[in-house]
DNA sequence: CTTGACATTGACATCAGTGTCAAACTCTAG
DNA sequence: CTAGAGTTTGACACTGATGTCAATGTCAAG
């Protein structure tokens, strides 16, 4: 699969496609042409950096995060004392941001309720869809 | 009060509060010297736009989302059906916002807590306070 | 073979959010 | 009165994430 076919899928322009690449969030194959090729398991790991950097999480941290994941669903993780402060410094940002959007969240659906136009929260309904095209 | 209070406070530049009234979200007094002055409402309403733009918001929508607030807390707030569905665009990336950092967080929670690290999340415990100096 | 759609790299531009510096003014402390 | 700390405005710089353009290469269809 090439650049393009990720893009239509993600909603992810393939120049930002590059730029994750070039950030290190990526690693793509390359086609005898020089073309970068792309598997299915690429295009959800895409749309799941796409997510994250519009969550306000930088770059850096989208890769610790990434490979955290991985390393995480396998046997027990290595994490020095170091690293391991990081993260539960990262984490109570995290934890801030969550707290934030959830207050905006709520007002705007008591609003919308609030004003007969609770029809327009069924659209929003499957919110926490993976692949959410936003 | 005046605006470098507000910045030890807040834990908030005075550059940045500066900045977030340019852009309409913060409307300050002036004494007579032109100095701006600030109550603990205005304080409390800076650490709120940190926040929110910590967690993504575009500075355009934060005006929007307080501005909804205080009318949400008063009687029924007006509400044509573009802004509605504005409102509920807006939601869905909001929501995906939550679920990515949702994700994220427990990511972390995982790792530290199966690599003996587990301590380090009491820190955190605090996680949803309001002026968390972040 | 030619055309058109897509890819590559690299440079440059833009936008939001911040940092920093400068020149001038205000206030408080000594 | 003077020194130092804080404030004002305004300008310029920088970073991160993106958009856009240019020159060139690749490939599938006609």
């Amino acid at each position: 699969m090439k650049i393009g076919d990720v893009a239509r899928r993600t909603g992810v322009a393939p120049r930002l496609v590059r730029y994750y690449e070039q950030q290190g969030l990526l690693v793509a194959d390359r086609a005898a042409n020089g073309y970068r090729t792309y598997s299915d398991v690429d295009v959800e790991r895409v749309s799941r950096v796409a997510g994250m950097v519009r969550a306000g999480i930088p770059t850096r941290l989208i890769k610790v995060l990434l490979d955290l994941e991985v390393a995480s669903a396998s046997e027990a993780p290595a994490c020095p004392r170091t690293v391991a402060e990081m993260l539960a410094d990262e984490l109570v940002g995290i934890e801030d941001k969550i707290a934030c959007l959830t207050r905006s969240r709520d007002t705007i659906r008591d609003v919308l309720t609030r004003t007969e136009h609770a029809a327009l929260l069924s659209e929003a309904a499957a919110g926490a869809t993976p692949s959410a095209g936003r």
